[in-house]
DNA sequence: GCGCTGATGTTGTTTTATAAGATGATGAGG
DNA sequence: CCTCATCATCTTATAAAACAACATCAGCGC
């Protein structure tokens, strides 16, 4: 099941629910989810938008004065490793996780209007893609796949 | 059925069938595949490598002196656009297309230590896409897939 | 306190990609 | 033949994205 990506919902609750699963699961593991990368992550959960590294460091400054590229890049590091965010290949850009707890083959479907993300488990698909790695004997180490296109809420003409 | 990608096979082949298709290509849809355009394809042809565009502007060099950082970037666009070659978003290279003809819905196949690419048409993998893709009410523009791992003969030991 | 470890600060560099304006080649139409 | 348009290229800068290296600091166990 989708969510609902577009302003409609109660975006407070995904920040508030994100930022909780993050504190409990590096809580969990033992690892710090220390300010700056609480706030980096939190940053990340403004919206549903892939956003750049550069963007999220000119964010970031008012609240860190002297955030460097280096301070948001080991920042991204340590959450793309925790599974919290995911990184955007085609985009140079990253997106927060919706389900950092549980497995991580996704389908990221982005917009190219309203750079939007969403994040499908397509189990189909991704069986599919397994039985074909199989059968080239090929060993996968992560299986993102990124679609570039135009989501639902973009295609559709503003309500008559 | 995949190719052979290692050494065994006869490369010349590969590189001549390669230039053959796209100088036709280029020719039945009136474009042109001017010199550098089809230098630049030919170093990509060398072999079955993902390549940067840096490093092909130094293989450029010395059959071009002028080459500057915007005729690689130019030819490369170019050779997109016609379908002849494969961006590699996750790695920022760039790699031959073995199918410039037909569809361009494909699933790379990257591996971490030979660096070596395949490309598979993986109907499956495409059919449940499209159809997890409907469900979502998104329209892709390209599907390309691009996975990380070790290929077959990386992952074999070398034969006892 | 001491020393280990992980996190951060700081500086500089590398890698990747594009912008903008001048120049050159080719071909169609007058 | 000229001229204009178009496409390709050249040239110079610069932007954007990412990382390397090394210094420093904070917390913790001993």
């Amino acid at each position: 099941m989708p969510i609902s990506t577009h302003a409609e919902h109660d975006h407070q609750k995904c920040v508030n629910h994100a930022l909780t699963i993050a504190e409990h699961l590096c809580l969990k593991r033992g690892v710090q989810l220390t300010l700056i990368r609480h706030q980096v992550l939190a940053l990340i959960w403004e919206n549903h938008k892939a956003v750049k590294a550069y963007e999220l460091l000119e964010r970031l400054k008012p609240l860190k004065n002297a955030a460097k590229p280096a301070t948001v890049y080991r920042a991204l590091d340590f959450l793309i490793a925790q599974g919290l965010i995911h990184r955007i290949e085609s985009l140079n850009a990253f997106i927060g996780c919706r389900c950092s707890e549980h497995q991580h083959e996704q389908l990221l479907l982005i917009c190219k209007y309203c750079h939007e993300v969403e994040e499908r488990t397509a189990t189909n698909v991704m069986l599919a893609l397994s039985d074909e790695l199989k059968q080239a004997s090929f060993v996968a180490h992560s299986k993102a796949i990124e679609i570039h296109g135009i989501c639902r809420t973009c295609a559709t003409p503003p309500k008559a």
